[in-house]
DNA sequence: TTGAAAGCGCTACCAT
DNA sequence: ATGGTAGCGCTTTCAA
């Protein structure tokens, strides 16, 4: 008997060994280790050896000892849907952004998957391709994934599509855009003051014809044309209906709709001396555009954009930005979101962080 | 007794009602749709109910239409931890990059994300930040998950790392990168011809001086280095080890590693005329090198990328640059992973997509 | 300090 | 064509 067994697992072995000598992995890999084996290994119970790994007090530290020792050598893992049906929850976390091409919406994602990762979670993201029927389509998606929280940089004209979710128990937390009087968190910076800040830098430049570009879609660029207006308002350089454009298209590429909506500002007369764009990748279309036209920046048009994103240094013209902290951002967001886990659902909190101008050559001294 | 039911019904009604009106969630919201609930309701078995959520057969078409009808109404999603745990698979891919802002990598993510997307499986990304450590913990991470595919673009010197993965069930895709004799799939372009296109265009263009910066870490730089010295080679313009720059340390900032190695070149003596770098980024800081110290691109130093990254036309000078065709190699990467749950394991499949150069001014016409 | 039993929601297998 | 039974691997509750 002894033999035959002997004999047997020779024989698996040499196949084993054969397969790993010509580089290729075994047929069949063993099955992961599962609670169970240990815990018959050691003769103890199944859920010992649970509560053991998942740091119960009541366990003798003998015990305890030799369960960790036995799963550190087998590198058990737990398996996580098991966990997820007995627990209800997923240990996942939704993320959606309108583009995550976009490295203002990446940089994000990195950043709020890096808060998260250390909670044991993880990010599923989908890109919206800044359509309001596809975003709901995801968020759907991921709702049925049962994700624990669901966070969104939202492409809804109006908070109607997400109202659907805030019924449900999974928290939702807005991030970047949002709505008023929508009962869910919100993480983001203060697009009036964004719009205040680019406005103003643009007057201390020098300029007096400033247009801007944004987006119907997002409420982002609804804040930041107000604040434009304002300092425009306040400064008596007169605000003209002709000099803002906001298409409302699904523009998941900022750069083409930035391009098209520079060409046609550049028409009017008299023509805008500066430009400031709801984003970055508007901006950089803008640019484009204005160069195309054979003008300067900024002699001609300074520009501003928004999100200072990681490659601003390196276009055309070094581009001005109003930098919205998308680390803090994405920090922030995932501190809330691993916060809303545990308690209560309370009433919806709002977390604002501090826009900053960052200065570069697109803008500075723009009429001297 | 039906009055009095009537009468609770009405009294939550109210208050869900009351609720919604003020713009609230309900408190608690209506557990999830189990398909026992529809059984329940239509008198069926659970049985049933998930044949005909499956596309099953044997079902007489009366009853398919009602438990469909049920489920639309009730907008029934089945809860995946559940069908995780019994079906063993997780309905998940996991992928993982270098670096998540990288536009190369985004775009590459996105695609995939796109074309596994209708066979209802979602990625669960993450970043390596070009360690190799941190790629193999969030390897174990994922695997722990159970993701049924894991899709990779490594950073690991050498494929040891890897072996391990490669050893357990989950299908091993590497995309971009790459190593030689390592039992895994490969999706990806041919990087020696990547350097043989970019070389010779330099070589058309004029240029003489061709360094090379690459990267010690990735499998591509490498392929690439190849191309570079063997057209090189061929042209009888011979090759200079000092104009080839390499570093190991982990670059997840491509710019800055190519600002600095650009540098280095130019201090050179006979000063290169040109310069290829292994991506975009990296060619955005030696752009930014060779601006600053005064000299003209590409009359002075001629500039080639590589990866054609959504925002190269955006660039001080816009980049020429080698397509890799991103969307092709993330929607092939995409169907071969579908491809790899169902069919048994086979030998390692091998995708190569053409690489194309896209000419723009930071190369043309640099001697003349 | 330990463990038996029950159950999470779904699917696979095999009767009927 | 339909459904009963038996899990999947884990956690929860409560008894020992």
């Amino acid at each position: 008997m002894l033999a035959v067994t002997v004999s047997i697992t020779a024989v698996a072995l040499a196949r084993k060994l054969a397969l790993l000598w010509r580089g290729m992995p075994p047929s069949e890999a063993s099955p992961p280790v599962r609670m169970k084996d240990i815990a018959r290994e050691l003769g103890l119970s199944v859920v010992t050896v649970s509560k053991v790994f998942r740091g119960h007090v009541d366990i003798s530290e003998e015990t305890r000892r030799r369960v960790l020792a036995r799963m550190e050598q087998l590198n058990y893992r737990p398996n996580l849907a098991a966990r997820s049906l007995a627990t209800g929850r997923s240990y996942t976390m939704g993320f959606i952004a309108p583009d995550l091409v976009h490295p203002f919406f990446s940089e994000l994602a990195k950043h709020i998957a890096g808060a998260v990762r250390r909670n044991g979670y993880h990010l599923l993201m989908s890109s919206s391709q800044e359509e309001a029927s596809l975003e709901k389509e995801e968020i759907e998606h991921l709702l049925a994934r049962r994700v624990d929280v669901l966070i969104v940089a939202s492409s809804q004209p109006d908070p109607g599509g997400l109202r659907s979710v805030a019924e449900r128990k999974t928290p939702l937390i807005l991030i970047d855009r949002r709505y008023d009087r929508f009962p869910a968190h919100f993480v983001g910076v203060d697009d009036v003051l964004v719009g205040r800040l680019a406005t103003q830098h643009l007057l201390e430049q020098g300029c007096r014809l400033i247009a801007y570009i944004g987006s119907a879609n997002a409420s982002t660029s609804l804040g930041r044309l107000a604040g434009y207006r304002e300092v425009l308002a306040g400064a008596g350089a007169g605000y003209r209906p002709e000099y803002v454009a906001t298409r409302s298209h699904g523009d998941d590429v900022g750069d083409e709709t930035g391009y098209a909506a520079m060409k046609s500002l550049l028409a009017l007369r008299p023509r805008p001396d500066a430009v400031f764009c709801h984003n970055d990748p508007t901006a950089m279309g803008a640019m484009k555009a204005i160069l195309e036209s054979g003008l300067r920046i900024p002699a001609d048009v300074a520009v501003v954009g928004c999100g200072n994103v990681r490659y601003s240094e390196f276009l055309m013209v070094p581009l001005t930005s109003i930098d919205q902290d998308c680390a803090g951002l994405g920090k922030k967001a995932g501190r809330l979101a691993i916060e809303l886990l545990n308690r209560p659902v309370k009433r919806p909190r709002t977390i604002l962080l501090q826009p900053t101008l960052i200065a570069r050559a697109s803008s500075v001294a723009a009429r001297f």
